[in-house]
DNA sequence: CTGTTAGCGCTTTCAT
DNA sequence: ATGAAAGCGCTAACAG
């Protein structure tokens, strides 16, 4: 009446080969396609598998060939919509080729990170795909001397590393002379932490614009940002705090982007009626807002396959292809011709 | 002048047993605390460990072992913020135990779920974490025999097996309950897929809080979608097209409410002056839309904590514990008392 | 085409 | 307290 506490130990190969009266190496031989095996051997070990319900003990496996068929993923937060586009990039990208993935997190750390690449080197993943990695280049290097490594985030070329980089000063160029073509001349930025590089790029970019158009930077407009949405909030305080006179307002990332809509709508300052607003990232919520975002689109998707197909070139010694469509402004409904 | 290109092959504790002039045996038990060594030969081993920065190969131990201290976790969608709330809990709850995760998609497909989980079985992870899974409890079951195995949404009891379910007829009876009491009447319903049972159960919570109202359920005033802002945006749509005339929308989850609040902007309808709108999750950007939004809070970071902590008790033999938060409805702004 | 043999790197009796 | 030896489950020469 009561079904058995614990299961028959899975089964090995030699019990197959036992079963299947054969040799071990027919079993694996047949497992791997390693070699002709005449066909009713093969039925033979066929059915035993079938009947044995037996899978290769992939420890085993990997023990023996000195490849774990898995990759690591180091992202800086699990829970973001900005490393899940990628990291579904990444998935579609491992599909089919039998490769599965470890993810881990260096929280934004580059001692935590190098903790966990420690780590994942220790699984013996057969290499590491690092996201927006704060480590140094020197000790990507070196971690890359034990396993393929590839980055966003950053240049990077070797021979077992290979990193990709957008152009974010670009991006962020895009973003504010589309504000300076409806008319805005004061344009706010909120910017990020200091010691994140892709958003002192845009940092740049947006000083590039104004200068451009022959607009002083002027530091009341410029606020600090944690990249989140109460960051973005608290800005958008710190700015009318500062006093000064704004009608646009470029947000480094479309998270405090989203904040920095709220900071408005607590005002009541409407968007774009009142106030034109730009993000940057396009995450998949961003053409949903209330209104839908104007923001620089990140080829998120796109980078995470790219970056999984230059890992799996690295890892088989084949040239690593490195296209990536470039960043892009998508127009929506948070911007406005500035009215007089 | 140039970098050797390949790495000296990573030192085994064969290595460094010799290095130290001890047998393998006695590192293996300084690595272990599995006996006591006496103190020269541990500064030794110790010494020649650092020098030769020797890590364990994990693959070796996890067969020798027979565990890989590695847990598997199945999630229906990697790029969700749904998952991602729960997933950090997870981490958490896995944080400083050794273990780590792989994770895999099931893409709210019965089949593909089952795949993946074998995929798990076979690479001898320790453990199984089922999110939201589709497969049926029977199947669940069989796997079981061979891993523990701990699932949400879904009630399960067994030796190796444990389930979390939450009470969405509650939650669903809490948020249209709120609406009531705002004076609401004509209550709309944004469901969701019918072969998902949480949504089913919400469906029930809404039915019962009208019906103890006396109010009639109309289903002119119930709309489907897909559970993302696309489908939330559609059923906005269909229920305007059916005619029907309402003062609130319940939206079976956040991302479809926010696909919603959307479709009523579009239409000039304000909220929550004009319409009232209620969601459920409580995903974390749920209180930065504009206005934010009113919802019914799943403790999603508690359950993964909870679900990680009774997946290492089943590992470990201890008892499991299994308290779960309950639902709970949070009052935003996208909600107001109907003007007559 | 197929079986035998020797490990992959580690842990764990079993002796000493 | 420590070493020798025997595998965990699989694959890859090496013989036939």
């Amino acid at each position: 009446m009561s079904a058995p506490d614990h299961a028959a130990p899975p089964s090995t190969l030699i019990d197959v080969a036992r079963q299947a009266g054969v040799s071990p190496s027919t079993v694996s031989r047949i497992l791997n396609g390693t070699a002709k095996v005449s066909d009713d051997k093969r039925q033979a070990v066929l059915a035993a598998i079938e009947q044995m319900n037996f899978a290769p003990n992939q420890m085993a496996q990997a023990l023996k060939k000195g490849r774990s068929m898995t990759i690591g993923i180091v992202v800086q937060d699990i829970a973001s919509p900005f490393f899940d586009e990628t990291l579904r990039g990444v998935d579609d990208g491992l599909k089919g080729t039998g490769y599965a993935s470890v993810i881990v997190s260096g929280h934004w750390d580059a001692q935590e990170e190098a903790q966990r690449i420690a780590l994942l080197v220790g699984r013996k993943v057969d290499g590491i795909i690092l996201l927006s990695g704060r480590i140094g280049e020197d000790a990507i290097l070196k971690f890359a001397a034990q396993r393929p490594i590839v980055a966003t985030g950053r240049g990077l070329n070797g021979h077992n590393a290979h990193g990709f980089r957008l152009d974010h000063d670009n991006g962020a160029y895009m973003a504010v002379r589309h504000l300076i073509e409806l008319g805005h001349r004061r344009i706010a930025f909120i910017t990020g932490p200091a010691d994140n590089d892709d958003v002192a790029e845009r940092m740049i970019g947006y000083t590039r614009a104004l200068r451009e158009a022959g607009i002083e930077v002027d530091p009341a407009l410029v606020a600090e940002s944690d990249l989140h949405e109460a960051g973005g909030m608290a800005a958008v305080d710190a700015l009318f705090a500062a006093g000064g006179q704004f009608s646009a307002i470029f947000a480094a990332n479309d998270l405090s982007a989203y904040g920095a809509r709220l900071g408005l709508y607590r005002r009541g300052i409407r968007v774009p009626e009142d106030m034109s607003l730009v993000g940057f990232d396009d995450l998949p919520g961003s053409a949903y807002t209330t209104p839908p975002l104007t923001t620089v689109r990140q080829p998120l998707y796109e980078m995470g396959r790219t970056v999984t197909g230059a890992l799996l070139a690295l890892i088989n010694g084949t040239p690593v292809a490195s296209v990536l469509p470039p960043l892009e402004l998508v127009v929506r409904e948070t911007t406005r011709q500035r009215l007089v």
